[in-house]
DNA sequence: GTTTACGTAATTATCATATCTATCTGACTT
DNA sequence: AAGTCAGATAGATATGATAATTACGTAAAC
C-alpha cells in the first residue's frame, strides 16, 4: 500500500464519515474544507483558488471541484470565474443539513447556537408530539415505549443515556407522520449528542424520565394537547437551563 | 456562438437558475436530474450510470459527476462503485433545501405535501412571531410594517398580493433573531408562491389582512403570547382550508 | 474630471482520456 | 461449506488541454 503521499488519503478518513457511504478523497476533502470554513480558518484570508486547494491537500482538481460543489449545495460556498470561490454569508448556510450543523456544534462550543437550536426544538417537537398523538401507528408508539424503557434501563446503568434519549425523541418525530418533522431525526440526534455533556453537567436527568413518560402517556391516550404541553415543558426546561447558563457566563 | 450542440447548453438555462449564481452546464444538469428524480422519472427503471447520464445529456463525465455530487449533498442520490448511482429513499431527501422543496412543489401538485408543509409552518411561524415580539429591532419591525402596507396596497391593486404576503412572513422570520428560523425564508417564499393559487381559489384574502395586522400589532406591543396566538390562528386557518379541500377531493 | 469602452489576465467551467480502486459474481480450490 | 482467486463493472482519481466568464486596469470619449 505505497501510494503517493498526500495530505488527504483514503486512509485519513476511515469510519467516521457519516456522509452517506463515503470514505473517499472527495468526502474527506469535503469534511476538511467544510469544518475549516465553519471554524473560521479563512476568516481573514482570501479563500484559496481551486488550484491552491488541490495542491494544499494533495488531490487532483477534479476531487477538489467535486468537494467544492457539494459545499456549494450546502450553501457554504459560491464560485464564479475570475472572482474565485468565496465563502457565503453565514445566513445562507443550510443549517438543516446535518453535516453543517455537525460542524457548527463541533467547533468551539457555542452556547448561543445551542440556545437557538433549542428555540427551534421547542417549536418543532411539541407539535410533532401533538401530531403523533393523532396518528402514530402502534409500531411507532412501541418505538417510543422502547425508547422510554431504554432511558429507564440507562438510569440503572444498563444502557446508554444519550442513545436512549435520542431514540425516544426520534421515535416521536417519526410518529408524526410528517416528512418535514421526520427530517429532524438527524438534526436532533446530532445536537443532542453534542449538548448532552452540557445539559448533564447542569442538572441530573433523574427528573427527566418522568417528563418523558408524560409525553408518552399523552400520546398513548391520543391526547394531542396533552402531548404538546408535556413536550413543550420538557424542552422548555432545557431552554431555561441554557438561559441560566448564558446569564451566568456573561456575569 | 457556435459550440457543440448538446442536450444541455449554457443557453438552455438562462436566468431562472435560482441556485446560487449558476447558469452553467452543471447547474442545468443538476436541475434536470433533480426534477426528474422528484417527478418519478426513474421510478421503475434503474438509475443510469454516470456514463449514460453524460451521454444522454451530451455533457462530459466531469460535469455529470459534479451534478451528481450536488444531488448527493441534497440527499437525493448515493453512489458506490459497482453498485452504481442510486436514488435514496424519499425520507432522506433534504426537504429544507429550497431546490428540493421547489422540485417537489412544482411536480404534479400534491395537496398532501402542502398540508405537511403547513403543519410545519404552524409550529415554526408562531414561535418565530413570539421571538420577534421579544427582540425584533426597530428596523425589523419596520420591515413587517412595510410588508403589511404592501398587502393593503395589493388589496387596491397597487402591488402584488403574493409578494406582499411573502414579504410580511419573511420579515417576521427575520425578526426572530434566530438563524434557524431565518432559514425558513426561502422555504416559505417558495411554498407560498406555489400555494397562493390554491389558497386564493378557496377563499378571498380579504379577511387575511386583519389577521396579519393582529400579528403585527402584538409584536409591536412586545406581546409575545399574543403574537404567537395570532400567527397560529393565521396559519391554522390555512391548514383548515387545506384539510377541507382534501376531504372534498377524496369524497 | 467623470464616464464609458475595451483589452488583458485570472479563475472557474468543461472536455477527453487514461488509470486506479472497490466490489460483486462465480468458478475453483480446500 | 468455506476460503481463495479471476474477471467484470462502475465509480474515483489524475492529468492536461481548451473554453467561457468577468474583475480590473487602462485608454478613449464626453
Amino acid at each position: 500500500m505505497n501510494r503517493k503521499v498526500s495530505a488527504i488519503t483514503t486512509d485519513t478518513f476511515p469510519n467516521e464519515m457519516r456522509t452517506s457511504l463515503g470514505r473517499n478523497l472527495t468526502y474527506g476533502l469535503l469534511d476538511v474544507i467544510g469544518r475549516g470554513i465553519v471554524i473560521g480558518e479563512y476568516d481573514n484570508v482570501a479563500f484559496p483558488t481551486e488550484a491552491e486547494l488541490a495542491r494544499k491537500h494533495g488531490v487532483s482538481r477534479a476531487v477538489t471541484r467535486e468537494a467544492v460543489k457539494m459545499l456549494t449545495a450546502k450553501g457554504l460556498l459560491s464560485a464564479r470565474p475570475r472572482q474565485g470561490t468565496i465563502i457565503q454569508p453565514q445566513s445562507s448556510w443550510n443549517l438543516f443539513d446535518s453535516d453543517v450543523l455537525h460542524w457548527l456544534l463541533e467547533r468551539k462550543f457555542s452556547v448561543e447556537l445551542l440556545r437557538h437550536f433549542n428555540q427551534l426544538r421547542v417549536a418543532i417537537e411539541p407539535e410533532a408530539a401533538a401530531l403523533a398523538a393523532m396518528q402514530a401507528t402502534e409500531q411507532e408508539c412501541a418505538a417510543m415505549g422502547a425508547g422510554l424503557a431504554r432511558m429507564v434501563a440507562a438510569e440503572a446503568g444498563a444502557d446508554n443515556t444519550l442513545a436512549a434519549d435520542i431514540a425516544f425523541h426520534v421515535a416521536v418525530l417519526e410518529g408524526s407522520g410528517n416528512p418535514f418533522y421526520k427530517q429532524f431525526r438527524d438534526m436532533v440526534a446530532s445536537a443532542l449528542a453534542t449538548s448532552i455533556h452540557f445539559t448533564n453537567r447542569i442538572k441530573g436527568r433523574t427528573a427527566s424520565i418522568e417528563d418523558h413518560r408524560a409525553v408518552y402517556d399523552a400520546i398513548l391516550r391520543r391526547d394531542s394537547d396533552g402531548a404538546r404541553c408535556a413536550m413543550r415543558r420538557l424542552i422548555g426546561d432545557v431552554l431555561e437551563l441554557i438561559g441560566e447558563a448564558e446569564a451566568t457566563a456573561s456575569a
